[in-house]
DNA sequence: TATTGTTATACTCTATAACTATA
DNA sequence: TATAGTTATAGAGTATAACAATA
């Protein structure tokens, strides 16, 4: 049996509520400063899934191709991706990230995973409690990539 | 008992995922194309916790002063919060959201909700796991706000 | 002196419009 | 003609530095 409507409006003012603030407070861990979201979410999807074109890009960012163009151009000039021409279609650039992309990425991954394990720490958390935290998570993943 | 160092680390990790993918998803649904996450951030605080200066807001928000008042003069000009100065201290200035802010405040929140409620409507999920939900949505808030 | 807020200036991210090169 | 990408330009959000008014 699915859900009641009043349980799932319940759920849905939780834990938008919820995901929102931690979302905001995590955000601010970075591995570098000078390094933006919008350039740390480009670098994760290229070492997550690989060379993309600008386009590709763009939209899965849901930016625009000049937008797209911009960031591209501050993250080669910093070294954290190179621009390769498409040898089959000549209009096209392909991106790949750098070691140092890489590396710039998994930086800020450890740090804000160590923030939050740090904040949990503090709050004496129960096995059980951490047990529904990540039941939860792997729910909420269902509903971002059904 | 409280939990070991591995669980919290693989906690950290699941929740730092789910959060970031999922406020992300929902921060694309706006009640006003024009509103910006950082109007709507400080609109929200004024809503819930009534007229605040200047510096106060800026370090809720985590942002510089100067950074403030420049997004306070986009939210007058747009009608959605009114600047009075503080009787007691000359220095200050009170920054109270208005009913047009208010009602921008609401109509997103709807929005989100609503948006929300129907990806998990999607899902079949069932009662036992909105509680899950609505469980760790508690436990996420007392991390932020403990 | 310290605090509150503003102004001046600069950089990034974003957009739209117009352009070049290629398919 | 259509597509991929860039350039030109403009607006919002951010920062630092310097300032005025007040405590």
């Amino acid at each position: 049996m699915s859900a009641s409507d009043e349980s799932l409006q319940l759920t849905a003012t939780d834990l938008r509520m919820a995901a929102f603030r931690l979302a905001r407070r995590l955000r601010s861990a970075r591995a570098v400063d000078a390094m933006s979201d919008a350039q740390l979410a480009v670098l994760a999807t290229l070492r997550m899934h690989g060379r993309r074109t600008i386009t590709a890009l763009a939209e899965r960012e849901r930016v625009t191709a000049p937008s797209m163009t911009n960031m591209i151009n501050g993250l080669e000039e910093q070294g954290f991706v190179v621009r390769t021409p498409d040898a089959e279609d000549r209009r096209r650039v392909q991106v790949d990230i750098t070691d140092a992309g890489t590396e710039i990425v998994m930086q800020t991954i450890r740090r804000r995973d160590e923030l939050l394990a740090a904040m949990l720490s503090e709050l004496d958390f129960t096995e059980k409690e951490l047990a529904t935290l990540r039941e939860a998570s792997a729910l909420m993943r269902k509903v971002v990539d059904p």
